[in-house]
Parts: structure tokens; sequence; C-alpha cells
DNA sequence: TTCCGAAGTTGACGGCGTGTCATCGATGGG
DNA sequence: CCCATCGATGACACGCCGTCAACTTCGGAA
């Protein structure tokens, strides 16, 4: 999308033109102030101009760099997954086990959450009473990451052969509820206790799952495309 | 729309004053229009103009019974929550094991899930690509009694001493995900399999858990109260 | 039956956020 | 040094928001 592989000829590699210069500034500069501004407010009451004006720039600008405010959200959560989700893939690739495999998941996530001050916490501490949750494209592909990484271990024989959607699905519903009460309770935050937690509920669990032969029914995850 | 029924005193129980009945029915007119654009519309995108112009009342008139589209939505999600939550405590209660404990709270919430085509799936079938969960004061309310109810057992000796809010976020989760892929299949709704999947992991997860003796930390979840 | 105060509905209005676009200043290749 | 092009700017037209004075309807009292 942005980037600085702008590729001219033999350049220096960092030194880009004034115009590339502004133009990754300023989408820096937007995305900081609704960081802010949506810790501040939440979500829902931000409006694109409350964004603007915690900005040195015009109303106009803002449509030069996104088509809403939905759309910066994404790229601060799309950010969060990007960087989060070579991670886990490495730590899952990597498992031999299913200990391994569910352990390392765990730990890496509710480390990451747990140390991560800008994003995740500020933006899900929403004003009043509702809480929201919003998932990105980019999010979800990490999701289905997961469920690939699942499958493979279910043919490579580490993991027993159950309901893949389905397990992907628990996994990531006791991932974000858990990290939420892990961010509730008083600092500093426990990641580890709530891996442990997670973790020990999985490999328990995992045991007992019913050992779906066929999968029936399992394999047609109706694809979003209406 | 009325008329001939102004036979006051001689009827039956129920009829009210025209006032209230009128009071109830704008009410509805208002909810039902909500749930039809919020399923067209997406949450999102709908307004409460949109709203108002899908019922023959005036604009002004939705002031009258809500503050904002946010506060119809609550009032719908706790329909739901307030329907639910009474089959799901009764159930609880009856529990003697941990395996009807568990099993009877997936059951109920996968059927009730699986059977309700007007407000969860529509709702949540967002339009475009970003997935919504909003969870209200209600729903939230739900949460805790389960929390509570965990906590009861552990004092019984049902379950054994795990951490009760962990244990609460990782069902809740556990059950709103899995409910999300079972929607995603195709028809018919298999909540069976849905509940059967959540107990086994649950059962055999539980054996499996940290048995927090003193639960370090774990007693102070922050109140909401700023 | 008639009357009147209270309850509730109506839609126009001022204020604000939205997304667009003509204008203009800055940039950098020739 | 020049000027074509890129992008920043902010005024504008439009629509939504929440309010409120005027009006309609209801129902109790005489």
């Amino acid at each position: 999308m942005d980037s600085q592989l702008a590729a001219k000829p033999a350049s220096s590699y960092a030194v880009q033109g004034k115009r590339e210069r502004t133009k990754i500034q300023n989408r820096t500069l937007i995305l900081d102030a609704a960081r802010q501004v949506f810790a501040e407010l939440g979500y829902g009451a931000t409006t694109v101009r409350d964004i603007i004006r915690a900005t040195p720039l015009a109303s106009g600008t803002f449509y030069n760099y996104f088509k809403s405010k939905e759309e910066v959200y994404q790229a601060i959560r799309d950010d969060v997954a990007l960087q989060i989700r070579p991670r886990l893939r490495d730590e899952r690739i990597k498992a031999r086990t299913v200990e391994e495999f569910i352990s390392a998941t765990f730990r890496t996530f509710f480390e990451f959450v747990a140390d991560d001050h800008v994003n995740f916490r500020n933006i899900r501490h929403i004003a009043d009473v509702t809480r929201v949750r919003m998932d990105t494209p980019e999010v979800i592909a990490g999701f289905e990451e997961l469920r690939e990484d699942i499958e493979k271990a279910i043919k490579d024989g580490v993991f027993p052969p159950v309901d893949a959607d389905f397990l992907m699905a628990a996994i990531v519903g006791v991932a974000f509820e858990i990290a939420e009460r892990m961010a509730l309770r008083s600092e500093p935050r426990d990641a580890p206790a709530a891996a442990a937690f997670a973790t020990a509920l999985f490999l328990g669990g995992i045991k007992a799952l019913p050992h779906s032969a066929g999968l029936p029914g399992a394999r047609d995850w109706a694809r979003g495309s209406a």
C-alpha cells in the first residue's frame, strides 16, 4: 500500500522526495490522531471531524487517505493483525505436539495484548457501557490461518481429527474474551496466568473432543461471497 | 384503524385505555422497523431517520420512545437476553454435576440461537466485511450470572476450585464464536453438534485447569464504575 | 353529552457532520 | 528557471440530529 519500496534506480534507500515523505507523514498523523480520539471519545462517538481537528490538516485532506472512520479503524486493527500474525504462525509451525501448538499460540497472543498499550486497550475501552468488537478482513484472515494450521496439524497426526473450524472458533473466542478479562484486572497484566489457564483448558479439552472422522457438514464453511 | 372497540366497561380484561395501547403499539412499530432496517442496511449504516421512515410515525415521535439508535439496538438485544437468561439459570441451578452444568448451558444457548431467525442472525449479518458484536448491560448481567453460578458450584464442590472469572469468559467466548460458525454453515443449523463440541471441550478442559486455591488476583474484577 | 387539561404526535428548524470540488500553492523533472 | 502535475485546502450542498411550539386526541368530571 504505502511503502518505501519506490525503487528508484540506485538511490540511497530512505531519502524519498518530499512528496512521498509528506504523504507518509500525513497518514501517520491521521492514524495517531485517530487512536487518540477513539480512546477519548470511544469509537461510536468519534466523527471524522474530530479526527482531523486533532491534526493540523484540512478536512478535505482526510479523504485523500481514508474513505471513512471505519477505514481508519480497519487500518489500525490491520496494523495489529499484521504484526501478530507472523509471530503466531512462526510459533505454530515450530510446534511438534499439541501442547506446543496451543501453549505457543496463547502465550504469544496474551503477551502481545498485555504489552500493547496503544491499540488494543484504548480502543476497546469504549465510553459508557456497551462493548464493541470489530473484526477486519485482515483479522479474519488471521483466524483462517489458524484454521489451516490446525487442519495441517491434524493431517500430520499432531492433532486428533477434530472439527478444525469449531476448534479455531473456540480458540479465538477464548483468546479474545480472556484478554478482555485480563485487561480489566488490575495492573500489571498477568499474561502468563491467562495463557496458562487457556492452554490447560484446551489441552484437557482437545482429548475429550468428538473425533469427527468424516467431519460431517463441517466442510462447507459458507464463504462470505453473497 | 380502530373504532368500534370503543366499548370500554364490559370488555375483556386487557383493554387498557387507548393511550396505553398506542404507546405499546408505537414502541413495537419502531422495534420491528428497526429489526428490519438493521438487517437490510447493517447496524452502522442505519440512521434514526431510516427507522422512522419504515414507520407511519413522525420523526419527533421516535424520541418519545428511544434516545438514539443505540438504545433501540440495546432494547432488541435486551429482549433476547431477558428471554434466554432465565432459561439458562434454571438449567444451571438444576445441575448436580459439572457435566450437567456445562452441557445444559451450551445446549440451551445453541438451541436458542439456532431457532432465533429474527434477532441474532439478521442483526449480526452486517453488510460488507466487518463484523460487529455489541454487549448491552443486560447481556453483561447474564455473563455475571454465569460467573456467580460457577462460584456457587465451586463452593458446593460441584466444580473444582478454578478461576471463575476466566472460566466464565472462556464459556462466553466459545459460545458466541461457535454460534457464529454454526450460523455460517449451511442450513439446517446443527445446534446439538455445536453443543456437543463445546461441552466436550470444557468437560475435558476443566479437569486440567490449574486449581487456583487462593485465586491470586482473580478477586478484583475492576468494576465498571469509573 | 359536553368540556377541558393532560398526554402525545407532528414536522419545521438550527446546528453539525459528510463527502465533494474548484482553487491554489508546492514540488521536482526538464 | 519554468511549468505540469500532485495534493492540500476549505467552502458548499446535502442529509441527519435532537428539539420544541403548535396541534390533535384522549378520558375523567360535571
